[in-house]
DNA sequence: CTGTTAGCGCCTTCAT
DNA sequence: ATGAAGGCGCTAACAG
């Protein structure tokens, strides 16, 4: 593989010449350059990156690390995140931690040890050990989807508590009164959130809930827990899901035990996937702007990495959309 | 951020005895060792590759290059692709191309420019110019999906034409006359594979197509085609189609037009996503191998950056699975 | 406009 | 068991 010495050599001229010509063409005579770039095609040169990094300090990648590739919102991340960075003239390195807390830790050492510039990260739970770790390097980064209490940190996040109440005052609006809970792990910020907004909207109707149940956020937790649920003596008329792989096991469940949705039972959810996915039912629920939240956090990394800003940490909080489909309606037997 | 030099100087030893401290302790005494190390994590210290890899020549990266990142098959890539080099000791730079050649190419310069170690190539098309550029560079790489004639490397695939072949026997087999392809676009070649297919198995039972057309690999796209050929003159009582995006967008439209699945019209496919997120109908079809695939193509890569093989391309050809679900039964009106 | 010098962080080699 | 010298590919800074 050619080196920018062979060129050089090959063309009679300094390496430096062959430098200025990849990074400031200007600055070389017509004719050298048009020597050193015939070269350059003849050898097939490409610049290697390892010097210039070495040289310069900075790799021009970013990395993102997101904690659980099969959530559809992963791959809205991955997109949105790669677009900013490439505006930025940067790249994106992608890192999964299979939502372990040790994995992140790892992944992020890993990624210091590569000398990314800066890190976009979707925790997998908001302990203030990861950003601490990643700061203390005296790299940036970005924090999408929690609230980062202990850390002085960019986070860019939406408020699903209030969402999770609106949600089920809706449903309490369409003449709900047996309401279940569907939630994600209590270790999970946003499924507490999710859980206290629902817990807050029935208190507000002075009804309390038919079940409260931790799901982990799979489809099959979802089945597993709605089919005890919809199973016990009293019947829920409508079920609230922390997100949309409980929904669609929650979904399954009641399938297979011959309710209908919604007819026989409502189910709303977070975290919406594309009607494209989910063909029917298409659940009623909460969509968070996920393109937005990634785009929003890789920008505010661009901003520390250019210099543009280095002051604390700044926290933006973006509305959620509620969207009425086909999962939902009035309960059968009014009361 | 601290240096191999900062640590050597704090420790009073030299930058080296610091360089087998982290790569080969045994070589150090135990007592200048441990000075070391707690010198190492007063500073924070954390090795730069970027200086491991001028020096050796080997990033211990390999990329993973893939065309639509939507796709449900690139998660299971990413995540097989991943875990196999991991179990190697390397890490993974993944990139995607938005189904654009000149992207490819691109992408494929930026990941030579960062010198990573080798490709794993999920490609837009089978023309031989992106695998001509890595190999000209003397990279190793691999290739998923797709037969590549032109090129001598390394290559794990299905064959879907025959699959296609088989799928619309079992069409004919439970006694559709009238059927009908929506296919992907005719420059993709797993398109064309499953096209021929359904042509061959069509003519082996002396029936001709009702309707054939090429749609982009969307939702919406397998849904506009799919609304015209559902409206013709004369109906198809089944539908082939060629991806798992193309036959959601048929079902929809199937659904739109008042036509039930699989009572007035038969939907198969290929590329079939897991049950996870499509709950209705669960599409009968052919399964790819996707985590196998993408499995071992990355360990045909390492056995090429171990050493252990530097012979001619070489190609596997892995069986498909044909499933029977909710989207299909006999044509209503047995002629 | 072009070349020279030096050094980024690390490890291979050879010496002590 | 430890250290010193040198160089991987590149470019900033300073000649000329």
């Amino acid at each position: 593989m050619a080196t920018i010495r062979d060129v050089a050599d090959r063309a009679g001229v300094a390496p430096m010449t062959v430098s200025r010509v990849l990074n400031n063409p200007d600055s070389v005579s017509p004719k050298t350059r048009a020597r050193v770039e015939s070269v350059i095609a003849e050898l097939k040169y490409v610049p290697n990156m390892i010097g210039q990094t070495l040289r310069t300090n900075r790799t021009m990648v970013i990395a993102l690390v997101v904690a659980e590739i099969s959530n559809p919102f992963a791959i809205q991340q991955i997109r949105s995140v790669g677009d900013a960075a490439r505006r930025g003239g940067y790249t994106v390195l992608f890192a999964h931690t299979e939502a372990s807390e040790e994995n992140e830790l790892t992944q992020l050492r890993a990624l210091v040890q590569r000398r990314v510039d800066g890190i976009v990260l979707a925790p997998v739970t908001n302990r203030p050990d990861s950003v601490d770790f990643v700061q203390g390097q005296g790299l940036p980064i970005s924090v999408i989807g929690y609230p980062m209490p202990e850390n002085d940190v960019d986070v860019v996040r939406c408020d699903t508590g209030t969402a999770s109440r609106d949600l089920t005052d809706y449903l309490l609006g369409l003449g709900h009164e047996r309401l279940a809970m569907l939630s994600g792990p209590r270790d999970i910020v946003t499924a507490r959130e999710r859980t206290d907004g629902f817990v807050a909207a029935l208190a507000g109707a002075g009804i309390s809930a038919v079940a409260m149940h931790n799901a982990p956020f799979t489809v099959d937790g979802g089945y597993q827990t709605a089919l005890s649920v919809l199973n016990a003596r009293i019947r829920p008329t409508a079920l609230v899901t922390a997100n949309n792989f409980i929904a669609i096991g929650a979904a399954k469940a009641a399938r297979e035990l011959g309710m209908r949705v919604p007819e026989d039972v409502s189910i709303v959810t977070f975290d919406n996937a594309r009607s494209d996915s989910v063909l029917d039912p298409f659940f009623t629920g909460i969509i968070q702007p996920v393109a937005e939240m990634a785009e929003l956090a890789t920008e505010m990394l661009l901003d520390r990495l250019a210099g543009d800003y280095d002051g604390p940490g700044r926290e933006i909080v973006l509305p959620t959309r509620f969207e009425v489909h086909d999962s939902t309606a009035p309960p059968r037997e009014m009361s």
